[in-house]
DNA sequence: TTACTCGGACTCTCAAAACA
DNA sequence: GTTTTGAGAGTCCGAGTAAC
């Protein structure tokens, strides 16, 4: 597999391994290679004295396949020469294929080579004269790789040999920065661009580090430094995850501010990683300088995150529906002071493979007294849609439905929701419609939640009728919804049952008319909700903070 | 016990630089 | 034009881990 960006040049030293052991001799095997050039050769490249066990019998230089097959690049094991090739046939994996190999890039500069010697003769046998021989030091050099001692010399940062005597040019930017790190000559090297790394970045990935060195800047950035967002860069200052509400500063800045949603810390990309994943999604991802697996990270997305806040806002929706069942009286501006709670799960996992439509969720939670009513076919997020059940009091509103902007606005969400911790604040808003942005067969997070929200039953239908005449004109006061409906973890993805027939069969309205007129007038306000909300017209705005874990 | 993952040691290739 | 350099780009070892 090949890896992420460049990869050092050792010295090509190696310890002296008896043939038994393992290390190379034993998955040596000339009949796998036999077409190979290297295949006899038996060299003596170094030994290091630091090994105990080591003898110094010769070693067979490693031989490697020129192009590894796709399965056999993948698992990073050893690939035959031949096709299929032998770890396919004796795991009976089909499409041995060659894997592709990118062109090698032209027109970058080098900078100076080390002198040959026939013209500057070394003065001092230190350089490739004595690097051939086995060498005192822990380290050994051969003649054909000079370069690449990094870890051994302070000034290898250049990729010059210290022990050669060619002048070395002036350094610039000797600085440490865990982003250039100058290791290339060419870096460094007066009047040559910065070199032009993977993807066209310059300066990123950086290049190879000392181990202490690369680790440590790893951290540095991945807490503070740039992280890709969407195959852009992106800059986070940490204060961001620490309590601070300036969403629309952040989007406004460094997303052109067009008034859409884009990604951020409260609504981050799908391909964003946390911070301090190292390993993130897949082999290989999240932070895109490392391949280390995090401590802390899973190889697996999150199942299932739970955000746990206060909030305060206001909502409004001209569709009456959205708020059934929640007491919340339609076409009305609701202050509340909820608290809510709402499970977090990820709105849509379309790269989710087991998942042919909005990603399975735990059955419904009932966290202080709130029943959290994410169904699995609309699971909730604060990035996608949140509803709320029923509060204790009947005097307070809770949320009918919170959804933000990036759920229904942005690009579907291809991934897990990155955070793994972090304060989750910010302002709630969106539209609910149809996105065109969701590939065929999604809908956004937000109507999925709503379409399985707006089938409430009769019962609460009745408490909302209630609950619309006690609005601020003195009406009587609502019935509380019943206990049981609160708890119920599927409220509102049940199939109807008998009370609820009249909406699956057409005949709700003959079920709403047996309300009383402002029922029917709510149903009336309720069918115009649906065109509204299929032009994505309803709106909801909420303030939600709090905290966000993932279990 | 076997399979898998993946960090990083190691190898190979070939454009650039040096040289004739 | 030829040789050498040396870094890009790849292979795959082997330790750790997960799955069975
Ligand atoms: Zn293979
Ligand atoms: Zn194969």
């Amino acid at each position: 597999m090949p890896t992420l960006g460049p990869k050092p040049h050792s010295a090509q030293a190696y310890l002296n391994i008896p043939p038994d052991t393992g290390l190379y001799s034993s998955h040596y095997d000339p009949s796998l290679s036999h077409d190979s050039p290297y295949a006899d050769v038996s060299a003596v490249l170094g030994a290091r004295p630091a090994s105990p066990s080591s003898d110094h019998s010769p070693r067979k230089k490693r031989v490697q396949v020129r192009i590894a097959c796709i399965h056999c690049q993948k698992a990073c094991k050893k690939c035959s020469n031949t096709r299929p090739c032998d770890r396919c046939v004796k795991y009976g994996l089909k499409d041995c294929i060659d894997s592709t190999r990118k062109p090698r890039k032209t027109g970058v500069k080098r900078g100076p080579y080390k002198r040959r010697s026939s013209k500057y003769p070394d003065p001092m046998p230190s350089s490739s004269s004595m690097s051939s021989l086995p060498s005192s030091h822990t380290h050994t050099h051969h003649s054909d790789h000079p370069h690449n001692h990094q870890n051994d010399h302070p000034m290898d940062n250049a990729g010059y040999d210290l022990h050669s005597h060619t002048p070395l040019p002036p350094l610039q930017n000797q600085h440490f920065s865990p982003f250039s790190p100058s290791q290339s000559p060419v870096a460094n090297y007066p009047g040559y661009p910065e070199q032009d790394h993977l993807n066209g970045n310059m300066g990123f990935p950086p290049p190879p580090r000392s181990a202490l060195q690369g680790s440590m800047a790893n951290f540095v950035s991945a807490l503070s430094g740039p992280r890709w967002v969407n195959g852009q860069r992106e800059h986070v200052p940490l204060s961001l995850n620490n309590g601070q509400m300036n969403t629309a500063h952040h989007e406004a800045s460094e997303y052109g501010g067009d008034g859409a949603a884009t990604p951020g810390v409260m609504y981050p990309s799908a391909t964003q990683a946390f911070p301090l994943s190292l390993g993130g999604m897949g082999r290989r991802g999240g932070d895109p300088f490392s391949r280390a697996v995090s401590p802390i990270g899973t190889k697996t997305r999150p199942p299932l995150n739970i955000n746990v806040g206060v909030g305060s806002g206001q909502s409004h929706f001209p569709n009456p529906n959205i708020n059934q069942g929640i007491n919340t009286p339609p076409n009305e501006v609701d202050k509340n002071e909820a608290q809510s709670f709402p499970p977090v799960l990820d709105p849509l996992d379309v790269t989710n493979k087991d998942a042919e439509g909005p990603r399975s969720a735990p059955p419904g939670m009932t966290f202080n007294g709130f029943q959290l009513s994410h169904t699995p076919e609309s699971p909730l997020s604060p990035f996608g849609a949140q509803a709320l059940s029923q509060p204790p009091s009947p005097k307070s509103n809770a949320w009918g439905v919170n959804a933000n902007m990036r759920s229904s606005s942005q690009e579907p969400p291809t991934s897990r929701l990155p955070a793994v911790f972090g304060a989750h604040m910010g302002m709630n808003m969106g539209s609910f419609g149809d996105n065109p942005n969701y590939p065929t067969g999604y809908a956004s997070p937000a109507l999925v939640a709503l379409k399985r929200i707006r089938k409430p039953s009769l019962k609460t239908l009745m408490s909302a009728t209630s609950s619309q005449a006690n609005s601020r004109d003195g009406s009587p006061m609502l019935t509380p919804v019943q206990e049981g409906d609160l708890e119920s973890p599927t409220l509102f993805d049940q199939p109807m049952n008998d009370e609820m027939e009249g909406w699956l069969n057409g005949r709700h309205e003959e079920g709403i008319m047996q309300l009383d007129g402002q029922a029917s007038a709510r149903a009336d306000r309720e069918r115009e909700g649906d065109r509204e909300r299929e032009a994505g017209e309803d709106l909801g705005f909420g303030g939600m903070m709090g905290m966000g874990f993932s279990a």
